[in-house]
DNA sequence: AGCAAGGAAATTGTTGACAGTTTACATTTC
DNA sequence: GAAATGTAAACTGTCAACAATTTCCTTGCT
């Protein structure tokens, strides 16, 4: 009972660190398996999906459901019609030409003033990000290949510190991978996508600017031109 | 009752013309008020929205009015803590400049090559916004007045024909709105406003590019700075 | 007074049910 | 047989209630 203090607490900060629990909303959930969905390709363009159908998958209710479409929605993955609910957005030739015109600007914009500025994390985030395109390019099918490669272009944009850029950056890239899905995954070889990023992280880290946004409108141009050939000969069928 | 012909409806297109009847939805309408309650800066940066109060005000319940929260936060205006609900997004003054900077670019970038190209609807379009601004700049204080201005831009960066980046441009101008709302409206002289656009106005119908981006660019960094002035202004009280 | 503990009130997260609309299908009419 | 009509099932839009968590206030202690 007398108070010998050995064994009181006392705040020592220092001494260790734990970062603080957090609970997932069931829309959190929600959105995240929506999103793998659509990444998966599960979901065709134009399909209209099913609310009870897909909360009684997910054992949910209607309601977080629909908050998640409703983000969705917000994003541009889903259209809404008046009593018919939320159907998959379509993409039309004229689209995917903008979207890859959008990167071109978004990702060397970004690098115009602050290339010769980059920061040692800067250049450490852009060669781990490039590392992780390297260790997926061996399962070039797994929607996780295409993710990494579209972090690190992301990173080259982050380079610009403009987050509302960044933000319209992240909306392409989302567009992009949404409108591969559609596609059915890629097909080009993995080697060429590995080799030409290289080229562009090389550049980079010579911090030449301009050298670095011509390869990279370059390399958006090839991806382009690849998607919109595979278009076509879809369209041919 | 024998069919005397003359009353028969015969299918006949082009007699008459009727619009569809459409249904807004619950969540629309609440979408529209809770925008207009941001712009006429009802919400103060960081409150937490309450949403039994909101839905009772509006006659709803709470399942509409959620759904809108949701694609507000999916837009940036409001921010999500589980399990404490929707709190008004805050800016720093970090992030004021990225805007400013955002639109400095994708209000130039559109132009670049499609300038020239220009035609006599979008010439039409933009006069006519114009016009929308000197009606509104007798009663500054409006927010009419600024989503006028901001439509005039709109029209400029829809000149790039690119729906990815006027996407891009509509959420940096909404963020613009929505800071100017925060700061409890402009009190810069709307002359300078009218005068200012006007000289865009002209620049473009010259159809000289280089010489509107400059305008723009100038222009926007004349917006930024007031806005920087008085952001200054309000830290020190 | 300052601070911790406890509990009631307020608020969010989630659910199930009902009303209104749309969709699909069978039936009638010409 | 094709188009129009009527009808039942499916689905979305909305609500009200309940569970879980947070917030606020009171109480007791040093």
């Amino acid at each position: 009972m007398d108070g010998s203090p050995v064994e009181m607490r006392q705040p020592d900060p220092g001494r260790y660190q734990v970062t603080p629990v957090t609970t997932v909303s069931l829309v959190e959930q929600v959105l995240t398996r929506l999103e793998a969905l659509f990444a998966a390709g599960a979901f065709r363009p134009g399909e209209r999906l099913n609310e009870a159908r897909l909360a009684a998958d997910m054992q949910i209710s209607r309601g977080p459901l629909r908050e998640a479409a409703r983000m969705l929605a917000q994003r541009g993955w889903l259209v809404t019609q008046a009593n018919r609910g939320f159907f998959v957005r379509r993409f039309e030739l004229s689209e995917v030409s903008e979207i890859y015109q959008a990167r071109r600007i978004l990702e060397t914009v970004a690098l115009q003033e602050t290339l010769p500025a980059m920061s040692e994390e800067e250049e450490a985030g852009l060669q781990a990000a490039f590392a992780q395109i390297e260790t997926h390019a061996s399962a070039p099918d797994d929607p996780a290949f295409i993710a990494a490669i579209m972090d690190f272009h992301r990173k080259i944009c982050a380079l610009g510190k403009n987050r509302v850029l960044l933000r319209a950056f992240d909306e392409a890239a989302r567009d992009t991978m949404l409108m591969i899905a559609f596609l059915g995954g890629v097909k080009a070889n993995p080697e060429e996508f590995v080799r030409r990023n290289r080229r562009i992280l090389d550049l980079l880290l010579s911090r030449d600017a301009e050298a670095s946004a011509k390869e990279i409108r370059s390399y958006i141009d090839i991806g382009f031109s690849e998607v919109e050939a595979f278009i076509a000969a879809q369209a041919d069928n």
